[in-house]
DNA sequence: TGTCCTTTGAAGTCT
DNA sequence: AGACTTCAAAGGACA
């Protein structure tokens, strides 16, 4: 089971998944995928491009079924290393002495001397790094990157100034390496210096395991999104979060990757009129994965279209080891924490009406009921069809995880 | 320019 | 309670 947190009661989400997916076997799959050799690869290399192609047709699904068999034993050279790696461990990382390098084995091989920690032991990096990013920051979005250590004359401890009751947690810092001006005020040991700015990385390579007492969010008081959020989008901390999108003009720290939070699409209207600050959800287990692997999956595939690599990696999901998973579902139990830290009066519920809280106002309102009912339709559409294996399972009741219905099969 | 595609999971809403 | 819906990322394709 990947209910990782320890008593805690903290959803990890999955669990039927996890418990099913033992029941897949697993054992077969790790003796065939051990099997499997970069022929192979290249085989299921083309395979996949002509997949990508076919998918775009209507029959994509019946194409699937023909796929399903290889698709089960895709050749994931880092689970070979994995369960090597997985044996050295003893037990995997929640026993932390074993583990000693989580989250960093996320960390690129340059930055991992002794890399048989990595999930994906291979020469592509497990962290894309587009933009400029901190090879942790995909994964830790709410790392120091976003931060300058040459503002340390921000106050020192704002959220005092706030009434904002925070702990002073030191785990914050490992979990996000949060800089000085930012949850620093909320965990007032941590300095600037302590927690390098990438890519001064310790001279190992490491930085501080997450710590696995990470104070329950629900300590925190919750604020509104007025005293939550600066008039700039910054955080009271003075954290000017990824994840939110001021109103004003582009952020100080524009060479960090702020698309990961924020839309596109309405940065050229920002301009004009000012807008709210949109917080995006934190990543999902499956979105850290993907995240980390898409470099890797266009890589092997040559594929560059989103759908076609998200079909992959959806299996490649499935593929993974419970604890290989488990990375996942923990790290994105820790983005959840800290998004719930950082933001403790953000909904979900926000983004739902993402684009109408923002810009277009009423417009958008509309644009959403229109997009509601094509959705709708289209749902309708897809129940004459079998679809992706998702939708086929959710029609047929059957497991999420493991039950491929026969037309998908 | 905006939306769709495609995936899984979390969280919200609806019945 | 369970089903359903939306949104997270990504970038090419298409209207």
């Amino acid at each position: 089971m990947p209910q990782l947190s320890s008593g805690g009661g903290d959803d990890l989400g999955a669990n039927d998944e996890m418990i099913s997916f033992k029941d897949e076997g697993e054992q077969e799959e790790k003796i065939q995928e051990n099997a499997f050799t970069e022929r192979d690869l290249a085989d299921l290399k083309s395979s996949l491009v002509n997949e990508s192609e076919i998918n775009q047709s209507p029959n994509a699904a019946a194409v699937r079924r023909g796929q399903q068999g290889e698709q089960r034993g895709f050749p994931d050279k880092h689970r070979e290393h994995l369960d090597v790696v997985s044996k050295q461990q003893d037990g995997g990382m929640y026993k932390s002495p074993g583990y000693p390098g989580y989250p960093f084995l996320m960390l690129p091989d340059p930055y991992l001397p002794n890399s048989s920690v990595s999930p994906s032991s291979n020469k592509v990096s497990v962290v894309q790094q587009s933009h400029g990013m901190h090879p942790l920051t995909s994964l830790l979005p709410y790392s120091n990157d976003h931060f300058s250590p040459s503002s340390p004359h921000l106050p020192t401890d704002m959220s005092q100034k706030t009434g904002v009751h925070r702990h002073q947690s030191q785990d914050l810092s490992g979990y996000y390496s949060l800089p000085p001006g930012g949850v620093s005020q909320i965990t007032p040991s941590m300095s600037w210096q302590s927690q390098p700015v990438y890519p001064a990385l310790s001279p190992c390579g490491f930085r501080q395991p997450y710590p696995s007492n990470l104070p329950s969010a629900s300590s925190y008081s919750r604020f509104s999104h007025s005293l939550m959020l600066g008039p700039s989008g910054m955080h009271p901390t003075g954290i000017p979060h990824p994840a939110i999108v001021p109103p004003t003009g582009k952020q100080d720290h524009e060479q960090y990757d702020r698309s990961m939070y924020v839309k596109p699409q309405m940065e050229p209207k920002r301009e004009k009129e000012p807008k709210k600050p949109v917080i995006k959800k934190p990543l999902n287990a499956f979105m850290l994965y993907m995240k980390e692997m898409r470099a890797k999956v266009i890589a092997e595939c040559t594929l560059k279209e989103s759908a076609a690599i998200n079909q992959i990696l959806g299996r490649r999901w499935h593929a993974l080891t419970r604890e290989e998973q488990a990375k996942y579902y923990e790290l994105a139990r820790k983005e959840r924490q800290l998004h719930m830290q950082l933001y403790p009066t953000w909904s979900a519920r926000d983004n739902y009406e993402a684009g109408l809280s923002g810009v277009a106002g009423e417009k958008n309102k509309a644009d959403w009921g229109k997009k509601k009912r094509r959705k709708r339709e289209k749902q309708q559409d897809s129940n004459t069809d079998p679809g992706s294996p998702k939708k086929c399972r959710a029609r047929f009741g059957l497991n999420q995880q493991t039950d491929w219905c026969g037309p998908c099969r």
